[in-house]
DNA sequence: TAAATATATAACTATATAGCTATATAGTCA
DNA sequence: TGACTATATAGCTATATAGTTATATATTTA
């Protein structure tokens, strides 16, 4: 986002990828790709989801390069597409953090 | 989003905060908010949106820490709140650009 | 080949929310 | 005071989408 004005269009675009992160379970699976590349199954166990649901989400993510995906057998293995991601969600517990902080000094 | 575990808790924070910046008109008051503070009134012309429509996106920014609201006789004006979402901005429309290249790169 | 396993998709329901219209609130000025 | 202006809110509708169940597809193995 630049100081040039921003057309609507490119303001959807933008829009579009913070909504992609803007669910609890894609953070979930985001954050355990973190350590590597995971099967379905495993993303089923690690976070407790039902398998459609996981999928749903990791096709989602695909379709806009966030995740990758490696067909192995009959299995398919995820991993991180976009690693500025964590990024993102660095700044924003980081912001999150900080304003905790503030609210705490308002107290003393 | 660290390396260690997160809680359910901690990742609904943090999806809240970036559903705030997956609506376009959100994001186009933001980047309007860019050069300095702005009456709601103002910010109706700049978007061409309503005026509850913009007082309602102010509300639910401000209530987030994302804007801050000064009020002046009869006007309310409003800055920005929260500095890193044009650095969250700016990963993005970065990863945007990038994303574009590699998919150009893939017809040479 | 059939049975089992892994993943993807379809159809549906429930929920969240963006934007609308109408109205309320609050400040200014005659 | 009353008329006017600026902002906020309430109530509504329409839409998007997260999660569910059921099923389809595809691969492996017996």
């Amino acid at each position: 986002m630049s100081d040039l004005p921003m057309t609507d269009e490119q303001l959807d675009v933008v829009a579009q990828r913070f909504r992609l992160l803007s669910d609890p379970m894609r953070l979930k699976i985001l954050h355990n790709l973190r350590e590597g590349e995971r099967s379905v199954s495993e993303l089923v166990e690690l976070t407790g989801a039902s398998q459609p649901n996981i999928s749903k989400h990791l096709s989602v993510m695909r379709g806009s390069g966030l995740v990758n995906r490696r067909k192995e057998g009959n299995q398919a293995y995820f991993s991180i597409g976009a690693p500025f991601v964590f990024d993102l969600c660095d700044i924003v517990c980081d912001g999150i953090r900080q304003e905790f902080e503030q609210k705490q000094s308002a107290f003393l």
